[in-house]
DNA sequence: ATACCTGCAAATGTTTTGCGACTAA
DNA sequence: TTAGTCGCAAAACATTTGCAGGTAT
């Protein structure tokens, strides 16, 4: 079985998600929604939705800036998808599903970001949170620095 | 000696260490931002730079929105305010200096916000950092989830 | 059929910026 | 004296929305 860059059977299953996701909820399956989808898969890294739409503009000039807003909020909703909020304004998405979770380093001098997974911390973050009587439903965590290349120079 | 909310005492340092840093950094310490950094001291919780526009209006009408933008940025530098970013599109501000370090709780629900903060997860960070031979100079974290009273309905 | 969707452009909300006048050091 | 500041209004962004025509179910 030949396999592309995210590997065929994952956007298969990705899309059934969304699909069932817009049964349940009345929506329809559309043909840019489609587009949308599939362009998101992919990209790797963590995208806006105005970088996402000069990738789909290149093929699909006929998709709107509003649809990839629109879309990504679904994505976002059906559990496809992540919001992340680095230190600049725009809100950046990345994919979710058949993705372990992980939290963020990122470089305050080059803006590089390293992804990161802490088995203890979640841990404690649940214990935190019950402490709290408190029940989390996700989380985010980034810790802002200087990375290993900038240490250097 | 009389102790007004803050005491007057912390209010001092506190622009000792504004005064510090603008020195610095060859910049002015105007009475504008001596206003904004009084407002700013006075007021709890999470403030956006338009709400603290308001409040400062109100006895210094004279007071442009733009320079409120301009000073919470200094602050933010300075090392005395903090820079939130919640679920709303609004940056919002909190006191920094003098104040223990703490992450959120924040309600899905009804919006509500609990300052917490754990030693155990702290150290687990600046572990976590140190494998990735990261150096952490901040960090964020908050828990998104539902809150005791929104779980008791 | 009939919700739901779409692209467009206009609207919104937040934050930044250019500018001529002003002011702290 | 002279950088740095200010208030203002306009500009810049990111995102949302109203609408009239199009489309999945």
């Amino acid at each position: 079985m030949v396999i592309n860059i995210r590997g065929v059977m994952n956007i298969r299953k990705e899309e059934d998600i969304l699909t069932a996701y817009l049964k349940k909820k009345d929506l329809k399956f559309t043909e840019q929604r489609k587009i949308i989808l599939d362009a998101f898969l992919n990209v790797e890294s963590h995208i806006t939705a105005e970088e996402l739409y000069d990738i789909i503009k290149q093929n699909n000039p006929e998709v709107g800036v509003a649809t990839v807003y629109r879309t990504l909020k679904i994505l976002y909703e059906a559990g496809l998808a992540n919001e992340l909020q680095f230190s600049d304004k725009a809100t950046r998405y990345e994919h979710l599903f058949d993705h372990q979770h992980h939290d963020h380093l990122i470089c305050l001098k080059c803006g590089k970001y390293t992804e990161v997974c802490d088995p203890e911390i979640e841990e404690l973050q649940q214990k935190l949170a019950e402490r709290n009587k408190f029940q989390v439903i996700r989380h985010r965590m980034e810790l802002y620095g200087i990375c290993e290349n900038c240490i250097a120079k």
